[in-house]
DNA sequence: AAAACTGTAACAAAATTATTTACAATATAA
DNA sequence: TTATATTGTAAATAATTTTGTTACAGTTTT
């Protein structure tokens, strides 16, 4: 269900840009109203690349967030009321990396601080990520697109 | 004092990498206990370049966290005391965009969405990031220094 | 005066993120 | 049934960001 922790080729790897473009599309599909909405479409109003809009709604789909038609006259609506996704649910579908990790952190073994860090730098970010999902988790998708005209 | 939002030269942008670089520095100096130490050394145990260390030690000591000594039998101890440093005060001086944000969002607009997107975003971003903050703000640097032996 | 440092800048490399292009597969509509 | 619009996916490329390296002037101690 979740892509792999370390994608490198066609998958994207951070937290930060996908999740406004996560959320852009899914206050779009929100407000077409159970309307099919073009991949095309939706990236004129991002602006971005449609093929960066059908990535990421790949990741959306895999999630159950949306789902999507093919051929003539497709697109994608929302699969499940606005108001069952939570922003956090949404984040954890983007996020894959810890929140304020290191990529490479590879510290000398042979110093005590250097041994441990790791450790105990995941328990801090884990805990920090907790409350972090729990801030999100008290908004749902609907909440955020009625913030919209 | 702080560094402008945008910097692209020689300066860093991200959260991520520098958060536990700078943590992992400042845990090795409160376990110097005063004693001055070189970059050579707090490289050694991060296993980076020295001239990284040195490079986030101009904004720790920038921030108030550490102090340095040049020449020879030089190096840097900690500013103030650990228990006077939070683990968010460290989030804060590391952390340069936003969060969750995106570095290039130019949504469309002609959109009602794209146009108003980003001051929504912002706002979502802030709350979450505070929430972030108040987190780490729990526990100091002597907090967490004292869970290595 | 030599040695050991810091403080900076400039440059180079690696990794990540974004964009573009292409095209097969699928469904609609003329 | 053929043309068209659209998704689904991969591959290649470009842009940007991040990390690492090198170099050296300036400081302080010995």
């Amino acid at each position: 269900m979740f892509l792999p922790l370390y994608c490198n080729k066609n998958n994207y790897r951070m937290n930060n840009g996908r999740f406004s473009i996560a959320l852009h599309i899914l206050v779009l599909l929100d407000k077409a109203q159970g309307e099919l909405v073009s991949s095309e479409w939706l990236a004129g109003s991002i602006n971005i690349n449609p093929a960066m809009v059908r990535k990421e709604l790949i990741s959306l789909r895999q999630h159950g967030f949306v789902q999507s038609k093919e051929g003539k006259n497709g697109g994608t609506t929302l699969a499940k009321k606005a108001s069952d996704i939570s922003l956090g649910a949404i984040y954890e579908s983007v996020r894959q990396l810890s929140l304020l990790g290191h990529q490479k952190n590879t510290p000398n073994p042979r110093c005590p601080v250097g041994k441990n860090i790791n450790a105990h730098l995941d328990g801090l970010y884990n805990d920090t990520e907790r409350v972090l999902i729990d801030q999100l988790n008290k908004q749902s998708l609907a909440d955020f697109s009625a913030k919209f005209v």
